[in-house]
DNA sequence: TTGTATGCGTTATCAT
DNA sequence: ATGATAACGCATACAA
C-alpha cells in the first residue's frame, strides 16, 4: 500500500489564517475553554464549518500523552457470546469519551500477541482481555509495563490484575444439580473447547457435582473438542447417545453447542426433553427461540462488561490500588429442555 | 476522569541514550531500514527490550500524516450477520498492516454521526460502513472532505461512491418464486425492520414476484416492524397465522426472524414444511442448526468484506477513480423448511 | 555509516 | 482577552 495521495485535511492553523486569528485562540474555542469574546468565537466557529475543518485527534492525543483509547480483545467476534460482551464494553466507554480498539484474536495466542503489540503501540490507556493464550506471561508483561489491564471472562490464576468473571465452577454444578434433581443420574457433559478457563471450571463443576452426588462417573460421558460451534454439539451428540449405555440428559456447556445438540437429537427421532434432556449455559438470545426452549446457565455479559469498565477506570485513576475480583452470579434459567427421568 | 498517572512509555528518545547512539539510528533499526552496522543494531536492540520500548504509533502517524486506521461502520455488532461482515473486514484489513477501527451505531442516526465525526478526527485514512442513516447527506460531506469511503450492505441510490451488496431485489423475489414452485400462493412475508436499504428491495422483490407470477396480492400479508430480532419474527408469525385466510408460507427476509418464526409456528402445535413452509435469508449459521434446518437466501459476507476492502485501498491509491458498484451473488439454500403445498 | 536538525498539529505557558 | 512560542516522539533531509 502505498501514501494516500489525497488532500489532507486542514489545520488548525489554517483555520486560525481564515478568522484571522491566533491558532491559540482556535484552540480555545474548540475546545470551549472560554475567555473568548463572542463574536470572535462566531468567527472562529464560521471559518471552521468553512473550511471543513475536524481537529486531529492524532496530534492532541500526541501532544496530550493521552490517548483515549482503551484496548478491548476478545476470542471470536463472530461468537454471539462475545460480540455481546465487547458490545457492552465499548458501548459504556463510548459514554465515558474513551474509545475501543476491539481486537479479534480468533482463538489464537500469536494474534493475540500481535495486537497486544499494537495496542502498546497505540498508546492505549488500558486493557480490557478475554484472552486466548495459555500461558500468563505476556499479561504479567503488560502489568509490567504498568499498563492497566482487566481479565475478563477467562480468569488466570497467577495473575495480579483486576478480573471480572462468572464462578463458572458453580454454574457447572448448578447444572449438573437441576438434572440430578430431576432424577438423571447419566449425564453427558460437552466441554469443548477444552482448554479456555471457563469451560475448564464448568468441567471442574460438572465433576464436583458428579462425585458429591454419586452420579455416573464414566469418561466415556465427557466430550471435548477444539471448537464451541454448533457443528461441536452436534458431533458430540452423535457420539454421547451412540455409547453402549448412552446418557439420559446432555448438559453443552454453551449455548451455541447445546443447539448442535438439541439438532442431533431430533435427527435420531428423539424427543426433547421426554427422551433426553438438553442444558445449555450462557443465555444467549437464541436460547429462547429454540424449539423447545433450552433450560441454561444465565451470564450477566452487560454487567460483566460494564463492572470491566468500571474496575480499568479505577485503576488508570490510581494506579497503586491492589487489584480486584469481581466474581458476578450466575442463574440457572428453568426452560423445556430438561424433565424428569422417565422411569 | 483524570490523566492517567502511570509512568510513560519510554521514548526513542531514552533508547537512543541507553545505547549511546543518535535517535536516527533507533528510528531505522526501528523500521529495519538498513544501513546500520550489525554490531550498533544489536546494541540498539537490546536496548530496546531492557527499556520495554513499543514506538508509538501516535507520533509516527502524526508525523507521518497516516493513520493506518480504517473505519468500519455497522448497525448492531450483536447482530450474527453484522459481527460476521466486521470481522471479515478486520481481519482483511489486518492483513495489509492497517488497523479496524469498529463503530456501532446500533441502528441510531445520530450515534453513527457521532462515529463519523470521531472517525475524522482519528484521521482514519478511509471508511467502510453500513449505513443506518435514511439521508445520504453526511455521506456526501465524507466524500467532500476526499474521505475514501465504501458503502457496505445497504446501497444508496444517489451517491457517487464504492458501494458493495447485494441484489437484495433479486434474493427476494428468488425466494417468492421458490414458494410459487412449491404451489404456494398465498405467502406472509416479514420485512422487519422496514427502512433499511436492503430491507426494502427484499420486500421490493417479493412484490415483483407477486405481481409477475400472480400470488395473493394482499396488504394484510406484508409485516413490518422496528427490529430483526427473533422476538419479531416471533410476533409477525403469530399474527399471520391467526389472519382469517392464513398463509400457506411464510418468508422471513432474515434468519433471525425467520427462527423466531419457527418458534412461533411449533407453538401453534403446527408442523414445518407440512403445515407451513418458512423461508428466511441471511445463511447464518444457525440456518443449519434449526429444526429443520431452515431454506434461506445466502449472502457471502466473507466475500462482501473482502470486496469492500479492495475496492477501498483502490479508492486509497488513488482517489480520483470513478466510484464502482459491486453486487455480490445471493444464493437458495435449499434446506428442509419448504415443501411442496398441501392440497 | 552516522548524527543533527527540522517539522508534523495541537495544547499550555507565558507574556502582553 | 489575546498572541507568540515551546514541547510532545518520531521520520527524514541533509551534513559530515
Amino acid at each position: 500500500m502505498t501514501a494516500p495521495k489525497n488532500k489532507l485535511a486542514p489545520t488548525m492553523n489554517e483555520v486560525a489564517k481564515e478568522a484571522k486569528v491566533s491558532v491559540a485562540k482556535v484552540s480555545r474555542v474548540v475546545n470551549g475553554k472560554g475567555g473568548v469574546k463572542k463574536d470572535l468565537e462566531q468567527r472562529v466557529l464560521r471559518a471552521m464549518k468553512k473550511l471543513n475543518y475536524h481537529p486531529s485527534s492524532l496530534a492532541r492525543s500526541f501532544k496530550q500523552q493521552r490517548s483515549m483509547l482503551i484496548g478491548i480483545v476478545i476470542p471470536l467476534l463472530e461468537h454471539p457470546a462475545y460480540s455481546r460482551m465487547a458490545s457492552a464494553i465499548e458501548r459504556r466507554l463510548f459514554d465515558y469519551d474513551y474509545r475501543a480498539l476491539i481486537c479479534n484474536s480468533e482463538e489464537d495466542e500469536e494474534r493475540e500477541n500481535d495486537y497486544i503489540e499494537m495496542l502498546l503501540r497505540q498508546r492505549v490507556e488500558g486493557i480490557i482481555i478475554n484472552s486466548s493464550a495459555r500461558g500468563t506471561q505476556h499479561l504479567a508483561e503488560l502489568r509490567d509495563n504498568n499498563i492497566p489491564i482487566v481479565l475478563f471472562d477467562r480468569m488466570l490464576q497467577d495473575v495480579q490484575c483486576n478480573q471480572v468473571f462468572c464462578d463458572n465452577s458453580l454454574g457447572g454444578y448448578t447444572g449438573m444439580r437441576h438434572l440430578f434433581e430431576l432424577g438423571h443420574r447419566r449425564v453427558g457433559v460437552i466441554g469443548a473447547p477444552m482448554y479456555p478457563e471457563p469451560m475448564i471450571r464448568r468441567i471442574r463443576g460438572t465433576r464436583e457435582a458428579i462425585a458429591e452426588l454419586g452420579m455416573d462417573d464414566d469418561p466415556a460421558l465427557l466430550v471435548t473438542g477444539d471448537t464451541q460451534l454448533f457443528d461441536m454439539g452436534y458431533q458430540a451428540a452423535q457420539h454421547l447417545l451412540g455409547l453402549n449405555v448412552p446418557p439420559t440428559a446432555i448438559f453443552a456447556l454453551t449455548d451455541v453447542t447445546a443447539v448442535g445438540v438439541m439438532h442431533a437429537v431430533a435427527e435420531m427421532g428423539l424427543k426433547i426433553p421426554d427422551d433426553v434432556s438438553v442444558m445449555g449455559y450462557d443465555d444467549l438470545p437464541i436460547a429462547s427461540y429454540t424449539i423447545p426452549p433450552l433450560t441454561t446457565i444465565a451470564q450477566p455479559l452487560i454487567e460483566m462488561g460494564e463492572k470491566a469498565v468500571e474496575l480499568l477506570f479505577k485503576q488508570i485513576d490510581d494506579p497503586d490500588l491492589a487489584p480486584e475480583k469481581a466474581v458476578l452470579p450466575t442463574r440457572l434459567i428453568l426452560r423445556q429442555t430438561t424433565a424428569l427421568l422417565r422411569h
